[in-house]
DNA sequence: GTATATGCAAAGGGTTTGCACGGTT
DNA sequence: AACCGTGCAAACCCTTTGCATATAC
């Protein structure tokens, strides 16, 4: 997060009090929704508008800042673009959801690669599915 | 698509029309969302209600005849359970989707099952990323 | 006949947009 | 000074819910 107000102008982007708060927000929560990253920007400027974190989130996104999975069925979550690429495991049973390497995806992605062209867009991966917890419980999570 | 009834009742739920139009629609077209299903049921009986839709996909989707799929970032995009389990492959760059079988992610789901415990949804499974011609023209998809 | 399912309309959550004002460049 | 970004409110899309009626059992 050293070269973001970089980021933003080299995109043509203005540096602003809100993109930093928003984006200081996202790396704070590891995961978190627009509705989170608001409660947490507010912490420190209550003035900050919901719509303004979603623009925030938009510019943060197109330049590289920030990516978002799609973890739940709701809304998108969203963490800071690091070294360290994860993917999430959610469990449709408890509604937890565990942050693992992305390393575990290289075959897969090497192979889609190679017999498709296809390129996976790793940050993005979000798995569903019971963990060990709610298979050994028989939690299927069903209403 | 033989023991749909049977699969109903045994639920506890009663087979109406609406719920095995829905069925249909579903498998007619191999993804829908919600109101594809509605436009496609409505093709054979105008009078079926959005809610409706909503409510038999839920039904169906809890005795097993139905799944869903977050593929694009929009609404979820229901499909058939049948014998063939299939992932997508969702290109953010010119927006098709390609469903090729779950095969490949048989060593994925092995390792998750063994070193973490976790058991993954396969027939959830979306990947976003870009497409071999998006990949080769450089469309990013981006505004 | 009784309980469930449907249609309709209204409410709800999340996200986007139009506009005037304020801040960055 | 010019333009981009923000706050606010309204609009929008998708989905869910309450209620009276119709239907499957």
């Amino acid at each position: 997060m050293e070269d973001w107000d970089r980021r933003l102008r080299a995109h043509g982007y203005r540096i602003t009090p809100q993109r930093q708060l928003v984006l200081s927000a996202v790396y704070t929560l590891r995961h978190g929704t627009p509705d989170e990253v608001l409660a947490e920007v507010q912490r420190h400027a209550s003035g900050v508008n919901l719509s303004t974190i979603y623009r925030a989130i938009e510019v943060l996104e197109e330049v590289g800042l920030v990516t978002h999975s799609h973890i739940g069925h709701g809304a998108p979550t969203y963490h800071a673009i690091d070294s360290h690429t994860h993917i999430h495991l959610a469990c449709d049973g408890c509604g937890t959801v565990e942050s693992i390497s992305a390393d575990i995806m290289e075959p897969l992605v090497r192979s889609l690669r190679a017999d498709k062209g296809y390129e996976v867009d790793v940050s993005h991966v979000a798995f569903h599915g019971r963990c060990r917890k709610c298979v050994e419980t028989g939690n299927s999570g069903k209403h």
